[in-house]
DNA sequence: GTGGTCTAGACCACC
DNA sequence: GTGGTCTAGACCACG
């Protein structure tokens, strides 16, 4: 489990952090079961606040995504894949209706933003990272 | 000029006006030398405060968007429009590369991607309005 | 007697009628007993509003610089030199030591500065206008 | 990182704190990296509103100059002395060539706005401050 | 603790 | 009538 958190990013650092962690779920590349790092690991791993990381997993637990073993760490709980798949896809479906809206209103064409969504599809990138640049002009 | 609010909208409420604004240039809704409404007028129609309207009008100024004609009013920049069509495109390509890096991240595939703006293009929406319920449904 | 106004100044319209009559004054181009444009007259002139340009002779006769003959016009008063120079020289002298200020505070030299000010010298422009761009970069 | 504020100034106070910070990068008193003051302890150092603090801040962060990471602080960002340092520059050619066409124009000779501008360098002042006696009549 | 947003209301300057 | 500035205070989100 290697999480990345972009402190540039307008997105929240705890926000980041839980969604790696749902979409992770979603995938399947985090099961039932499965324990996540420690609030410290992750904490050094990440540069990140502890304070910040522990409020990521309490939210995560508020869901019942992941439950706590005193002393022995956090588990992805059962029935979390379904769940996640579910609010991760919900998210999605909004912030892309929310950009094409901003682009329809702002005169491009859906054919533009399709090359620009096969375009990102392309690219691999650290989740939270700036978009390139060859992305906005392939599409120019 | 016709502009709508959503309070309940996780924007910002200036920075709805901004954008709105902002898209009608890049759009040619609005062109160099028009005049936006007044405060006043902007604020009763949408009823927010007047602070807010001016506050979203002094960051339109500073962007180089608008000029102020102290006692007569707000009125496009010259030159707004190529600023606005680069700068539109920009924040647009932004969200939806992070949307489908997110939906890559959770196992969503190309195809499914597509499908989602395909119906959301096909959706006329007031702006920040949240997704309707088919666009998530019919893409599932 | 002729006045060029700039809109986009961010001097106040009024405030450039006001000065460019106060130096006309402090250089002798306009002299005791003669007579200013009307009202009118400037108006259509400047393509300002007649309401500005009524307050800026309004508010040079309460500076005792002109006079009002009803129904005759409005003439330069006697002495009005002596008064414009002192306070044109005042004014000048007190946007120089600001702007020098500034500069000395974002690290310029003397000497840059005095190449600025002798490049502004050389250059004849309308009132109000734009610095051209050769005096900024002439001084680089 | 010492601000002092002018209330008896013509010029804004937001703009004052703006100009100030804007000058102290361009003469790297202030680094890349380097936190500002938060907006409540410059609020309280300067007997200033933090609203009015704050709206300087933003103006700083839309012109590219600073930072925000929320929770903790306001950061100089990568590259504003390059912008600072250009934006100071035009400022000031633009209010000296202003000035010197408004003393020319009331027949006032090269010479004597040279001196003007020698004593204002010699003279150090608080920002903002008035321009002393001093240097008024030296070059009288 | 940090900054961000929004409201409410006063006062000023310009046209 | 127009926009600009500043104050005061409440509430929220982030770390």
């Amino acid at each position: 489990m290697q999480l990345t958190v972009n402190i540039r990013s307008n997105v929240a650092v705890y926000v980041q952090i839980e969604n790696q962690i749902r979409f992770a779920i979603a995938a399947c590349r985090l099961k039932p079961g499965d324990r996540l790092p420690s609030v410290r690991d992750l904490s050094d791993q990440t540069q990140v606040n502890p304070n910040t990381v522990a409020k990521s997993y309490r939210d995560l637990e508020v869901m019942g995504l992941v439950y706590t073993r005193h002393g022995m760490g956090v588990y992805i709980a059962d029935g979390a894949q379904t769940k996640c798949k579910k609010a991760c896809r919900k998210m999605t479906v909004e912030r892309i209706f929310e950009a094409v809206q901003e682009g329809k209103s702002a005169g491009m064409s859906k054919a533009e933003l399709a090359v620009i969504l096969n375009a990102s599809y392309a690219h691999d990138a650290t989740p939270y990272a700036e978009a390139p640049k060859n992305v906005a002009t392939m599409a120019g």
